[in-house]
DNA sequence: TGATAACGTGAGCTTTTACTCACGTTACCC
DNA sequence: GGGTAACGTGAGTAAAAGCTCACGTTATCA
């Protein structure tokens, strides 16, 4: 199912390791400047100080680059999205949790310029089956949030929700970040935040401002251990 | 401004306007079906049962194609923007505003399936300017309808209004039309209007389900005429 | 310190594909 | 009907870019 790195040869010496990483950095770096359809393996190797030999002994095609390079991106929004979420959610409210997803998600981004861009550029055959995943890894996370918090969703109703919402902050995040100043991004984060609270508390059924909580105090499915 | 046509030749006889239309509805299909990378310009060619000759002989180069469609594309959006919005707006309410927005796209989109790929698809350079202008244009008209509905927002955030409005119609528009199914697409879509009512109406400070006509009486700015 | 394997190199091979051009065909005009 | 211009054709060209390979270099291990 996973679509394996595709290195022709592992590297298994220091040097050549970093000199995969070296060619994952000029990768992204020049997908980023020219696209992949306009980037060229030459331009990478380049870029990476090293020969077209060197990146071919690790990389049997151009397209492993791009699978390579979403995977590595794929590792750290993983690990974004384990970061995030365990921050106490008793203690929050939905619009807290929101904008702490929120304001996490754009710091990734803006330190990962190359993310939206190879995400959204690469249309690719090779990278659709990923960015499937990984929206769906996405969708299916917000999905579990709303069904512990909204029990009596139907099954279906918590995927369109955790669909709808993912496909949401991703077109605002991509929007906020097409602004180079601060202010404008912020503003634009700001009305993410009111869009999808308004969106979430009507759709779940919970306050936007009570600490989530005491939800389960009232209510049937108090299972808070588990 | 413009970004013209580009002809090398205007097509003059009967035959050949048929053909340069062919030419057109191929180049959608098979972009469409290819993407416009791997789309080679003898495919084109083929798919309208002509000669490359005569591709080259109406098209400088295969970006003019890219550009033709993009504008053909425009002039249908521009027909169906105004075909939407002059329905009564006085009798309408906001709700219903959206809801009849949302689905008038909804039908476009179905007939023409080229065009979600077309402006997704090619992030060329040469198409850039357009979805921007376009994208600009449907945030003005959205920020536009803001402004009359609520005279006390500030020209800037009139802007981010329409922009985010734009983004958010654009992305649930999409991830609807990724459902085959018209259920699954319905479900999607009766999501998309409660975001968008619940947002415009926090917003706007304009409540969801009454007429419009009857918000001027009690105000203050009832310039209604103009 | 020699043997072996991993690593590194870049000129150039090969394939692809955008695009040309010389020649043939059809339509318009007198 | 003939002259001219618009139209149509597709084998072929040229440039680009993915990728190879034979050879040189560095590291590991005995």
């Amino acid at each position: 199912m996973e679509t394996a790195p595709q290195r022709r040869r592992d590297p298994v010496q220091a040097r050549s390791r970093a000199r995969v990483d070296a060619i994952l950095d000029a990768a992204d770096a020049v997908f980023l400047e020219l696209g992949f359809a306009e980037a060229t393996t030459n331009h990478v190797a380049a870029r990476a100080q090293t020969s077209i030999g060197s990146l071919y002994r690790f990389f049997p095609d151009k397209d492993a680059l791009l699978v390579a390079l979403a995977e590595r991106y794929g590792a750290r929004m993983q690990a974004l999205a384990s970061q995030l979420t365990p921050m106490d959610p008793e203690g929050a409210t939905l619009r807290g949790l929101i904008s702490d997803g929120i304001d996490g998600f754009s710091a990734f981004l803006l330190a990962n310029p190359g993310f939206v861009t190879l995400i959204h550029q690469a249309r690719h055959p090779a990278l659709t089956a990923g960015r499937r995943a990984q929206e769906g890894q996405m969708a299916a996370l917000i999905g579990g949030l709303s069904a512990k918090l909204a029990p009596q969703l139907t099954a279906a109703e918590v995927v369109v929700i955790g669909e709808v919402a993912q496909a949401v902050l991703s077109a605002l995040q991509t929007l906020a970040h097409l602004h180079d100043d601060a202010p404008a991004r912020e503003a634009t984060l700001a009305e993410a935040k009111l869009l999808m609270t308004l969106y979430l508390s009507r759709r779940l059924g919970v306050p936007e401002d009570v600490p989530l909580a005491r939800l389960g105090a009232g209510g049937d499915s108090g299972q808070r251990g588990a």
